[in-house]
DNA sequence: TGCGGTGGTTAGTCACGGCTAACTTACATA
DNA sequence: TATGTAAGTTAGCCGTGACTAACCACCGCA
């Protein structure tokens, strides 16, 4: 079964948290997140099940190997997006929650090519 | 009930088919969009209900005036989007299929402000 | 020693948006 | 007139990804 959305989410916030607090638990993603801890616990179990993610016997979460490169990838699109919006004007606000949609339905392509123009033109 | 992403894409097909064709029929819709019947004829059910369409007795269906403008709202995103990613350097195929994704997402200070943009430079 | 708080999971629900199966209705034509 | 086909709807199912309620396990402290 492909990666969702959703899935991709929650890498990138696990990518995100572990560069700012040294170790992430479940809890520290529901904050994240403002979903519930179920919600995140059955979240979490799918990314184990597929071998995204390894949680150690103290609860604390890792990305593996291909996790991180998933999660790398998204968080790229988002921080270049949102630079991107911004230099063209539209609030932070609004840049980074537009960022936060695209980044999971733009292909690489179209990313790539943006990204060239971006570096040519701002 | 906001309307959701699935509704914008039956607006926007209505509203590209009533282009090509004079009338458009649930059936179009469905050679259209690759959807069953029943799919569609839910979708259009809920459009119905919303008042984004009517129907006629002889199952004939139009676009109101809110429907018409969410539809051209999206489909001008739509064609913008192709054109500029396009412009860009990005195959047709591609560029239709991410615009198809992100005119769904993007919010309207963000799309002007990249409409602005490419009009500049491009 | 036992009680409360914290972190996590299990079970069951819901909306969304696809699907198939099966029905109705109407029309065209043999 | 009867039959077959086309268009549409109804009913019921499924996966995704949220939710609440309720439970378990552990740990610290009175």
């Amino acid at each position: 079964m492909a990666i969702q959305e959703s899935g991709e989410m929650y890498l990138e916030t696990i990518l995100i948290l572990s560069k700012e607090m040294n170790t992430v638990r479940a809890i520290d993603i529901v904050e994240y997140m403002g979903f519930s801890k179920p919600s995140v616990s059955r979240a979490l179990a799918k990314l184990r099940q597929e071998k995204l993610i390894i949680t150690d016997q103290d609860g604390y979460i890792a990305l593996t190997e291909n996790g991180r490169q998933i999660a790398e990838r998204i968080y790229t699109k988002h921080t270049m997006l949102t630079t991107f919006f911004i230099n063209l004007g539209v609030d932070e606000e609004t840049a980074t929650a537009d960022a936060c949609k695209i980044e999971h339905v733009i292909s690489d392509k179209t990313f790539d090519a943006l990204l060239a123009h971006a570096k040519k033109y701002s």
